[in-house]
DNA sequence: ATTGGAAGTGGCATAATCGACAAAAAAGAG
DNA sequence: CTCTTTTTTGTCGATTATGCCACTTCCAAT
């Protein structure tokens, strides 16, 4: 029986403690259960803080945590939940947790973060050149404050063998899962995730992602083309064109575009392209090919290639995960 | 601002508690802050235990309520958590909050059920005659209790208007994401899955279901057909055959079966085909005509579509959900 | 079982793009 | 003004994007 510590940091989205509490906690049971067979649990979880007393979550909701974080003995895993809100203030508000967890790691505890919570695992250095992964949104702030750290924005969950990451919110599904796999095998973990309904199967955080398109720099010729761009993507564009609107060299304009926006002007073009398709699939009714020439593209074949590098799916799939539905049960 | 309260049962499942609860919070916030845009939050979430003091979850986790349910005002939508473990005990330990909804619900609050906390809406009495679902391990328990309640076990979401259903434990958050989808609008619903990487199209909770195969009758004959079924459904079984080995005629046969394993013999012999498919499907490399073949049948259209019946998915998609996937980013 | 439409894969040719390097221009220092 | 340093611009070749075609698989309906 493995024993799994959960710290509860203060400032910490609720639902990152008892998400994998409850998917640890359901291994070997929930299913059993379900299928009317005994239940025999996987792991024993304990609940950490940093002081031992209530810890305030998110939506000011306090959770009472089992222990505090000296009182563990002999985890064989800690899971560092998720900061909700202001990050850098939480890391400030935990730092006895940090130092512990240096303590744990180095006698032998393997440590995995959940979303927001890679700032604490990397407040320890303990990342310091390997990689890792944290919710989308975050990843500039994070590339910023751990440079030395391997950043995956698109990972899901990365395993560095005895430190895992998972990315945003409710990926430490996806985590937990994992992690119940590597420790009591596939079947359990299978099941597991059946009986709390839940996929097993997600590689990528990226067809979560949104873009951005930067337009926090002061060049007004470059500003004027990335409106252009994203008021005319559905026609065919050249950068030939975009550079004679700035009445620039095409090799200047494409330094420029780089250097105000962080992108060359086609990643920009297809982002822009990328991001319209993506709403247009989230409609009902809507066909690949369809999509495919409204935002500007001659061809499916290499559409569906650039498409699936961005969003590490296909078309299809990306339906399927954000495609309104209609038919909900109602009154029968 | 729409006022959610979330009903914290004792002995409930702590993350159906935190799970809604941050599904809401997150509505209008996360994604804004993702995108470095303003947060504008678009509900007011209270949690309520029966009496206002720490509900004790699976686990032994307390979680310390907002207030007691007699203090809530205005509420628009209640949320009943899950129950985790023994759901007939919890149902004692619950009734003042049964009342208490009853009165809710005469007052014009919605009222929605996650996972086994349907159990306590149908012991409302407020579902009879109604469309209800529920985890998909409990239909039996359900049934026997509430036979006036109409209820959907394939059904990941119920929606009869003013009172919602979900299946099981974590199909909390289809259910948080519709219900934000009516009270906010489709753009922010989408955005608030987005941002808590969780997909939003999710239509039946059939696919994680497991099958039961009853053999707690005393039918010698049936039982030795259920096992000889069991062994031997790659090759062609016919009613004639079964019949045969338990010297009965079939009309007969088919109605002893019937009556011992409450299915009809090629009810049985579909399902523990399905059940064969299903795994096969979660291995890598392998095409649904091989297993078409694999289990028994010699045509892939007609075993597509018995497949759909059963889980509600195409065979690819169903792969796409629990298929093994061996690409996690490893040390780089 | 056949059929048609859509989804998806891979190869190939061509045009477009971008990185690296170097030339040119501009700016600064004496 | 000359020399040095910095910035900008242009060129070349490698890489990438895109369009086109052929072919397979998946799936729904007949």
């Amino acid at each position: 029986m493995k024993k799994i510590t959960i710290l509860a940091l203060r400032g910490a989205a609720a639902s990152s403690i008892t998400g994998p509490m409850d998917a640890f906690l359901f291994a070997g049971v929930l299913w059993n259960i379900a299928c009317g067979q005994k239940p025999s649990p996987c792991f024993e979880i304990t609940v950490a803080s940093p002081d031992g007393k209530a810890v305030k979550c998110a939506n000011r909701l306090y959770i009472e945590p089992h222990c505090a974080i000296h009182d563990v003995k002999n985890a064989d895993l800690i899971m560092i939940s998720a900061i909700a809100g202001d990050v850098e203030r939480a890391i400030g508000r935990n730092k006895e947790a940090i130092d512990w967890l240096v303590r744990q790691y180095r006698s032998g505890v393997h440590i995995a973060s959940i979303c927001t919570g890679a700032f604490i695992l990397a407040e320890t250095g303990l990342l310091k050149g390997k990689t890792a992964t944290t919710h989308w949104g975050y990843v500039d702030l994070f590339r910023r404050r751990y440079p030395l750290v391997h950043l995956r924005p698109d990972a899901l969950i990365t395993d560095e063998g005895d430190l895992y990451c998972s990315g945003g919110s409710n990926a430490y599904n996806d985590l937990s899962f994992y992690l119940i796999e590597k420790l009591s095998g596939r079947d359990i973990a299978v099941q597991c995730s059946k009986a709390m309904v839940q996929d097993f199967g997600r590689a990528t955080q990226a067809p979560y992602a949104a873009f951005r398109f930067p337009k926090g720099h002061a060049e007004q010729d470059i500003l004027a083309v990335q409106r252009w761009i994203e008021e005319n993507y559905t026609e065919g564009i050249t950068i030939a064109m975009l550079a004679d609107r700035c009445a620039m060299g095409q090799r200047t304009f494409e330094r420029r575009f780089k250097q105000s926006t962080g992108e060359s002007p086609i990643a920009y073009l297809q982002k822009v392209r990328i991001n319209a398709a993506k709403a247009l699939l989230e409609r009902p009714h809507s066909t690949f090919e369809e999509v495919t020439y409204h935002v500007g593209y001659e061809d499916i074949s290499s559409f569906r290639k650039i498409f699936q590098r961005h969003t590490g799916l296909r078309p299809k799939e990306y339906q399927r995960l954000f495609q309104q539905r209609n038919q909900i049960q109602r009154a029968g």
